[in-house]
RNA sequence: GGCCAGGUAGCUCAGUUGGUACGAGCGUCCGCCUGUAAAGCGGUAGGUCGGCGGUUCGACCCCGCCCCUGGCCA
């Protein structure tokens, strides 16, 4: 539940250490397009492991609202982070780019490909990608958070301003989040806060496939319905006396945000879960676009249709001929 | 059949005592994103104001008729 994770001297450790030559499949793309069954079906095929690249899948205990993919439909095929984390903690893109490339060495040192599947952008990238991020101290945070909430976040954007002019321009005057973790990280390091996404240079060897589909909006809202019918809201409530309601991250997330907002914490009903269900479905597709615009821009995505019948050969293939072995 | 309310952006609705529709929320589309990223944030495009006729210099707002929706009464 701590956090504690040294890192020890973590700046320079990362270009060096990490031999360029690992091989890693990633399978990328917006939720509900069949990433996940896609993994599986390539690990199959290529002697993989899977590793989940899903912030929310990182929650114990969050199933079905996050789709995690049931036992018998991993068919065996060991499948790496997935519930490690209590409902409680907070999430940390940094904590997770250090599992994540321990388990990718682990995978790799056995001779396996490793396989990631995600819809989380920046915890793909923060896992794959020359990037490293400067500290955190929930101290500075909270007290900058807590200036936020009074003051609004122009105050906060005119010191920004002051401080570092490149991080001010890069930063919306509205962004309020932004702009306090820009000043947290300019308060601990001294140094200015260069808040530009780096280039798209992998650590590894990198393939990355892209699912994608034109019928999401539909297949959105039947997935939240099938959720609703597993008993998604059974699973809140018995996630409740853990603290879903709460924490930081994980009661944020799609649909448990908005079937919390109708549950007490008894575990009645006290609203409207049809309207819960609606906002989810819209909220979700909403989700869906902003990973799509996401995923869009990293050029070394290889986009395959999830419709197309073909595509865990059409998957294969581009795997393949990324490499010299397999 | 009569009475009442209403027909304004894709949807739900504001609004103008007659002078070019300031519209809003949601949706759409586009974009941003370095320790909450299923989070946070920004920007677009959409209306002949139900139809026809009249009054007026000028009507979405006034008058008449018609159509549609909801409700009430026979």
């Amino acid at each position: 539940m701590a956090e504690p994770l040294p890192a020890d001297g973590d700046e320079t450790t990362d270009g060096a250490a990490e031999p360029a030559a690992v091989r890693v499949l990633a399978v990328v793309g917006p939720t509900a397009t069949g990433k996940s069954d896609l993994a599986v079906e390539l690990a199959v095929r290529l002697g993989g492991e899977v590793i989940n690249a899903d912030s929310m899948q990182l929650y114990r205990g969050m199933d079905i609202g996050t789709a995690k993919l049931p036992m018998d439909d991993r068919r065996g095929v060991p499948h790496h982070l997935l519930d490690i984390w209590g409902v409680t903690k907070s999430a940390a893109v940094a904590e997770y780019q250090q599992v994540c490339r321990a388990v990718i060495a682990d995978v790799a040192a056995r001779g396996r490909l490793p396989i990631l599947v995600g819809g989380s952008g920046l915890y793909l990238r923060g896992a794959l990608d020359r990037l490293e991020f400067p500290g955190e101290s929930p101290h500075v945070r909270s007290r900058l958070t807590a200036e936020l909430l009074e003051a609004g976040p122009g105050p906060l954007h005119e010191r920004l301003a002051r401080l570092d002019p490149a991080a001010a321009s890069a930063i919306l005057p509205t962004n309020g989040r932004r702009i306090v973790r820009a000043l947290e990280v300019i308060e601990i390091t001294g140094r200015p806060f260069t808040a530009t996404m780096p280039p798209f240079e992998s650590v590894y060897d990198l393939v990355q496939v892209g699912v994608d589909r034109a019928d999401l909006d539909e297949r959105v809202a039947l997935r939240v319905e099938r959720m609703m019918r597993a008993g998604f809201a059974d699973e809140i409530v018995a996630l409740l006396p853990l603290g879903l309601r709460d924490s930081p991250t994980a009661g944020k997330a799609l649909g448990y945000a908005q079937l919390l907002a109708c549950i007490d914490d008894s575990g009645a009903v006290v609203g409207d879960l049809d309207a819960a269900v609606e906002v989810t479905v819209r909220a979700t597709r909403r989700f869906a676009r902003r990973q799509r615009s996401w995923f869009r821009r990293d050029p070394r995505v290889q986009w395959l249709d999830g419709a197309d019948p073909g595509l865990a050969d059409a998957a294969e293939r581009v795997a393949g001929a990324a490499g010299p072995t397999l």
